[in-house]
DNA sequence: GCCGTTTTCGGCCCGACTGTTTTCAGTCG
């Protein structure tokens, strides 16, 4: 019998917190990173971990065995875990929040714990005033003020950044780095060039045959505030909107081992390593190397792929998620780019909270390549956004009409709506008005927070709806400071590959909603997907990418995105739906 | 503790940087 619920995340969270304290305890590095790989597993895990449970599967989760699905399910049946509580009761929990401390990893913990009686971060900072820790074996003083610069460092830390943010900044850098004299080529890395939905810290790369006075030009920015590091190979600098930035120089021809090194990801790299070992080579940063000690330089990615007779990976695919696999098998997807997205069929003008007016967003939308534009605009329910009657929305369908005569064959618009899906779950235009829409979008905004069953009702009501094209931003997660609602995305899934409904990643970098997993778990279902901007001004236009990036790492191919078809075949299928 | 197109046992990436050391340990990515 159940009683405890536990979310994934959860779950995660307490094999990380396992983790941790087994390190601090001294256990072998296998088992520590054991549990960190399902606690990353289950992060990342489509499913509910509870339906995993139910269903006696656990073990199916990649990375949990017998031993930590047996914690699982005890954790799961009782709400409590044995294992867990002697741990506790050996190691005081409260160092993990030391753990946390930059440049204090698990061997200082314990010997600050062991040795001078610290359990927690208050006590680190008193034990660090007053000197008890420069006597330490291994401490010095300089070892002692770092401790304290790690303290600081942490209270100012903040967490991952948003996409949107990072990837403006890195775009400054680049520019900055690339005129310095001497730099040949700037490559952002990690896990912005993945395009992950949050960047921890910034890692760049700059090809150049003497490192050095490269090296001084980057810590010598204007921005930076601190400087964490500096090397030949390697520097680390903190600037002053708190963000830390890494930067690798390397000389050219070893500019793709560099690169394809810092992309990562850490599990995509050690998936290389072993084929490289299995062809008596080891792979570094630096170059391959033979058993006979000679190395193989790569100045490009390109390079170092097909030394191991793989395709070019494309950095949004490398997580670990069998894209090793289907490089070696001839299977990797063909990505879809975001120059193949001719629709743009989620915007918005002045009619509801847009700032342009339709004949402007025409005309910007043109401007960016596109045949197709949708204008929808909100509904009368959205009052904050100030959304259309019913009988605005007939008047504003004389202007598309007048605006359609002006632009001839050059764009061709759409009238449509991002229909509301009210707190009852009934929308906000009758069934007759939306079947006089050429495309009809539906959204949650508001009572994001209702009960699973009661959020997950009202979006089947929409999906269910023949006169609803689209589902806009599905679980309305805002980056990074709301969570989507508690949906059942399975019975989603499972609607909308049953209606034939297409499911949004809108393109904001704030939303990116479907998330890759979603994404790719929806396409593998038959799902149609859309990625649109949302646009509400001109520049909301020049995030596609960020969308399109979102549907790469989800495995998406042109054809399963509709924005990628013809005109003909878009209005063919939106006809169809009625 | 997990895992298997060489394996059910024996692996599990590896180098840069820093501060403490006189050759290395800890941290980080």
């Amino acid at each position: 019998m159940k009683t405890v619920r536990y979310t994934n995340q959860q779950l995660a969270d307490t094999l990380y917190k396992i983790a941790d304290l087994l390190e601090i305890k001294g256990e072998v590095i296998y088992k520590i990173l054991a549990y960190r790989k399902a606690a990353e597993s289950l992060t990342e895990l489509p499913g509910d971990v509870n339906q995993y449970w139910e269903e006696g599967k656990l073990t199916d989760i990649p990375g949990v065995g017998k031993a930590i699905a047996e914690k699982i399910d005890e954790l799961l049946s009782t709400g409590k875990m044995e294992f867990q509580d002697r741990l506790e009761a050996e190691v005081p929990s409260s160092l993990v929040e030391v753990l946390q401390v930059p440049d204090v990893g698990p061997k200082k913990v314990a010997l600050f714990w062991r040795e001078a009686g610290v359990t927690n971060l208050a006590e680190l900072k008193a034990a660090a005033n007053d000197g008890k820790l420069r006597d330490l074996p291994g401490m010095g003083p300089k070892s002692e003020a770092k401790v304290l610069a790690g303290i600081k460092a942490l209270a100012r830390r903040t967490d991952r950044m948003p996409l949107g943010k990072a990837w403006p900044f890195a775009q400054e850098l680049l520019v900055f780095l690339s005129e310095i004299p001497g730099v040949q080529a700037v490559e952002a890395a990690g896990s912005l060039r993945r395009m992950r939905n949050t960047v921890g810290d910034l890692d760049l790369l700059a090809a150049a045959p003497d490192s050095g006075p490269v090296m001084d030009a980057f810590v010598g920015h204007p921005g930076v505030i601190e400087v964490l590091g500096q090397g030949e190979v390697k520097s680390s600098v903190e600037f002053s909107n708190n963000v830390r930035v890494q930067l690798w120089v390397h000389p050219p021809d070893r500019f793709g081992t560099a690169l394809q090194y810092a992309t990562g990801s850490k599990d995509h790299n050690v998936r290389l390593r072993e084929l490289a070992i299995k062809r008596g080579l080891s792979l570094s940063d630096q170059a391959f190397t033979t058993e006979a000690g000679d190395e193989i330089l790569c100045a490009t990615e390109a390079d170092v792929y097909s030394q191991l007779d793989l395709p070019m990976i494309p950095p949004e695919l490398r997580e670990d998620r069998g894209e090793v696999k289907a490089a070696l098998t001839g299977n990797l997807p063909n990505l879809i780019r975001t120059q193949e997205l001719g629709s743009e069929l989620h915007t918005h003008s002045t009619w509801s909270d847009g700032k342009l007016s339709i004949r402007e967003m025409a005309g910007e939308a043109r401007k960016r390549g596109k045949q197709v534009l949708a204008i929808t605009d909100h509904t009368y329910s959205l009052g904050v956004a100030g959304g259309l009657s019913v009988e605005e929305l007939q008047e504003q369908r004389v202007e598309i009409d007048v605006v359609r005569d002006e632009l001839g064959e050059s764009i061709q618009l759409l009238h449509g709506c991002e229909v509301e899906i009210r707190a009852d779950g009934t929308l906000d235009y009758p069934d007759e008005i939306l079947a006089q829409l050429d495309i009809v979008i539906a959204a949650l905004h508001t009572g994001l927070r209702q009960p699973r069953v009661r959020v997950t009702k009202r979006l089947l009501n929409a999906i269910n709806n023949p006169h609803v094209d689209i589902i806009a931003h599905p679980t309305g997660r805002i980056i990074p400071n709301r969570e989507g609602a508690d949906l059942d995305m399975g019975a989603i899934f499972e609607a909308a590959a049953e209606s034939g409904v297409a499911l949004e990643i809108n393109a904001h970098p704030s939303r990116l909603d479907l998330d890759d997993v979603y994404a790719r778990q929806a396409v593998d279902m038959g799902i149609l997907i859309t990625v649109n901007t949302d646009a509400h001004s001109a520049s909301d236009m020049d995030l596609l990418h960020f969308g399109v990036a979102t549907a790469r790492r989800a495995w998406i191919e042109p054809q399963q995105v509709i924005n990628t078809w013809s005109y003909e075949k878009l209005v063919g299928w939106l006809r169809s739906r009625g």
